[in-house]
DNA sequence: ACTTTATGGTCAGATAGGCTGACGATGTTG
DNA sequence: CAACATCGTCAGCCTATCTGACCATAAAGT
């Protein structure tokens, strides 16, 4: 039988991380994130982020990111301030809380980057690495090559 | 700054395939095909696949891939046969029009693997396809080495 | 200055896609 | 043949997502 496309076997790892870094938030206390909501977050820039790109960056209308950003903000993860520097603008930015969730959030995928690195070897998995990086550039529609 | 976790990369790159594969079918006049109903279609085994099966495959509860069945089966895409081996199952089958679609997701997937190819180099492309089925190894629920 | 056009965000409404739980029918096992 | 497991459906619910319309501010053109 043939392989499946390799996008097929992305989706099957990406899936993973996310349910792993979700149980383990679960079981952390952190019980009403929901996947959609860690897609925003885990996109938050450390000094904030506007609604715009928070959706661009997730692959998702600025209605949904708004919607999305509204529940992290009623659970006190994010909080909206005022951009400075334009004033039809909002930054989305991570609460204490929010923050807190973030790094149980990194030791998981963490911890998963080892089991990968372990399983595949370390050289080869910088190789993953590099090329997953590569692909992006041709695959990525917002891709720019730098971050703002 | 620190480099996305490889499992966000995955994401973009598989988001990207299925954005393809969808807006090419949409151009051939299947414009009534969900990313959703893409996911279960794209698992049908050749000879028919079983509803748990299915939603095994895609991830989803067997309630969820009934009711993209359904929308498949309306749509004239596929059908549902008695299962000759047991009389509570039923085979989902591909029908004449299903085949045809499917033809046409293949094609866009082989053009975009081909892309890969030549932007990684074909050996590195051999490689990343290599991995990705190592990693399924260990991030894939229903894993079994080989299919039925 | 003053239009005009672009951008950031929200509101309203619709719908798809996903879940849990319960259930009927058939298979399987002791 | 009784007990338990599996296949699929029904019913009800909720979240995530979209489109379209809209307001406020900013930027660009004249």
């Amino acid at each position: 039988m043939a392989q499946p496309h390799p996008a097929v076997l992305m989706f099957v790892s990406h899936r993973h991380v996310e349910r792993q870094v979700l149980e383990h938030l679960w079981e952390r206390g952190y019980d009403d994130i929901t996947i959609a909501q860690g897609r925003i977050a885990a996109r938050l820039g450390e000094h904030g982020s506007r609604l715009t790109e928070l959706a661009e960056a997730a692959q998702v209308t600025k209605q949904t990111a708004g919607y999305l950003v509204d529940q992290l903000e009623r659970a006190g993860y994010v909080e909206r301030r005022p951009d400075p520097t334009d004033a039809r603008a909002r930054l989305v930015c991570l609460s204490d809380r929010g923050r807190a969730v973030q790094r149980e959030a990194r030791t998981v995928e963490r911890r998963i980057a080892r089991e990968w690195s372990r399983h595949l070897g370390a050289e080869r998995y910088g190789e993953l690495r590099t090329m997953l990086a590569e692909l992006r550039e041709i695959t990525d529609p917002w891709w720019e090559g730098r971050e703002a």
